[in-house]
DNA sequence: CTGCCTGCAAACGATTTGCACCAGC
DNA sequence: GCTGGTGCAAATCGTTTGCAGGCAG
């Protein structure tokens, strides 16, 4: 599974995928690619804009949100909505589940293999084809608890 | 569970809940939260906003935002984010699950009892203290299977 | 009558778009 | 060189806020 490929197996497999595809292979898309493989959070747009900048000064926020697009597009990435509303990046394409905190919005990953095997449930009442699922496990984190006090 | 209960016990349920706890009942709030209560499906506020129009004309967009931030708060509704990052709001607080459509974001209710219950995972690690748990099914709904093929 | 609610308009933050320029292929 | 990709600024969309008036308790 490419979540335990290295960092520069990860970034090889990118650029062979966009040459196959016939993707230009633009400084931005290697930078924003490498900065959201390398995290382990779940960045905003933003914070990937400005972690970005660091290496690449210049770089427009607008290319940004119009690489991260592809990337999901390209299934290099997931985007992920907690309640706040603003999308996150998540470099795990894997199945995965999310820990969110009630109170202050925290994201982190649960691996598939913390959680027992779950069963597609029958949907074909409702003509849905079931391809996939994500558990979202609600709580409150630790810093939260702490201060609730 | 409440959503066995019909719309008429919800919306006295509802109703006394908000004298016990000192809101006022106004005829927006009432309204807002009987559209939501009878829908089937995950509306957005606009939606909402539209809907309502029709039985209180004049009814501002804001105070159906603010009516649905209420609901959420006061536990009589759930907000519900999906991945093109509007906000839905789901008068089932119960446990329950989503089926979501990859191609068209079509949102669906699938009942807890319909998949097999699942053991907490354990969380310590990551200092989390897990409550509760929704299962995002992702796939593709009826119409746009259709459409793909 | 008093304070919480509402409506309006304006502010806001995240994201998208139109257009001219630039760089991969 | 051609085409797709980028940068900028302005537009757009969903949502929030400040303030004046109105209605529930």
């Amino acid at each position: 599974m490419s979540s335990h490929r290295s960092l520069a197996e990860r970034v090889a497999a990118f650029e062979d995928d966009c040459r196959q595809r016939g993707l230009a292979l633009t400084i931005q898309r290697r930078a924003v690619f490498e900065e959201l493989a390398e995290r382990k959070d779940h960045p905003t747009a933003d914070q990937v804009y400005e972690a970005v900048q660091q290496r690449l000064p210049g770089l427009s926020r607008t290319t940004v949100y119009r690489v991260l697009d592809t990337l999901v597009e390209q299934g290099f990435a997931q985007r992920v909505q907690h309640a706040a509303g603003v999308a996150r990046f998540d470099p795990v394409t894997e199945r995965h589940h999310h820990l969110v905190c009630d109170a202050c919005g925290r994201l982190a990953d649960l691996d598939d293999s913390a959680v027992p095997a779950l069963r597609l449930p029958d949907a074909r009442g409702t003509g849905f084809r079931i391809d996939d699922y994500t558990i979202s496990f609600r709580g409150l984190c630790k810093s939260c608890r702490a201060t609730r006090s």
